[in-house]
DNA sequence: AAAATATGTCAGCTCTATTGACATATTTCA
DNA sequence: TGAAATATGTCAATAGAGCTGACATATTTT
């Protein structure tokens, strides 16, 4: 008796019936990322640079005086990983490096004026493809995007990301 | 006499000065990309699968009877890069190749009843994500960030992705 | 003085993607 | 019909970017 309420108790709901995934979405972020990052991708070949340089590059323009440790944990790669690169950059007279005043066991990065060169082109190589974007989309359309970025991030990584200090 | 008007004429505008690059739009790409691809990707090292695999399996459950000529372009990788991943998949069971039926040169992709599966699990892990963005933001937010992603897409490549046939 | 921290480096491994060359089956075209 | 084009598969070699684990050095903290 108590299983036949039970069951039908249960019936309009079988189960919480996972929605319909958001395949428009899904799809759409890939093949954004993919065209956006294809755009520097084409410019780094040229100086003989990866995705890798390029990200440090440009958290290394953007927040000069970062340590190792910080561009470590905002990559979320491992030390080994950055070393490579980083050791090109370096080589190559990109960025510089130099001790704490603090923490002189740190090794505060900074960039070039050449660095500073290559990732402004980047930036605006990038930046190119988003004016062309917003042109054909309304007001707003800048602000939304990013809120909407902003939302899809782990809501744990936005305080460590960097410039909010 | 016509050089100081020329260069008074010029001032205002010195250079057609580059506009201040898009650092948000740039950065927020970027986090939102990595985290959203991270879900997967944990869940995927469950299987001994890894992104590539994920692609195929996803265009494959998303356009059944695809062609290989056909996910190439899609994917925009080379023949070489899928046929690995390729082969896992259709050893492994989760997708399975028909010769077509008007040209039997091809061999037309779909995901079996595992494929299907597992496709489905990884596109409601990530559509998680994109919910919980979408909670906190207001009305249109999910329509705009498709028009928003769609316009940063190269703009060729949208009569190539497919389904719109 | 001991412990913790910031960084660097070595060795070895995986996954994804590349290019180039070549083979086979099938379809299309002159 | 015979040649050319197409769709696919496969082999070999290579690169880029990431990983783990182990260990060394300098510096700071306790």
């Amino acid at each position: 008796m108590a299983e036949i309420l039970e069951r039908q108790a249960k019936k309009p709901t079988p189960e919480p019936a996972a929605p319909e995934p958001m395949f428009d979405l899904i799809e759409l972020l890939f093949f954004a990322y993919r065209d956006f990052i294809g755009d520097a991708d084409r410019l780094l070949t040229r100086y003989n640079f990866g995705r890798a340089h390029h990200r440090v590059l440009y958290f290394v323009e953007r927040r000069p005086g970062l340590s190792v440790a910080e561009l470590l944990d905002l990559l979320k790669i491992t030390k080994q990983s950055l070393s490579r690169v980083l050791k090109d950059l370096l080589d190559q007279n990109y960025i510089e490096q130099r001790p704490g005043l603090l923490d002189r066991r740190q090794r505060l990065m900074y960039p070039t004026a050449r660095g500073k060169a290559l990732a402004l082109e980047l930036a605006q190589l990038q930046s190119r493809r988003f004016a062309r974007a917003l042109a054909g989309l309304p007001e707003g359309a800048r602000a939304q995007a990013a809120s909407f970025l902003a939302a899809v991030r782990d809501p744990a990584a936005k305080d460590a990301s960097g410039d909010a200090r």
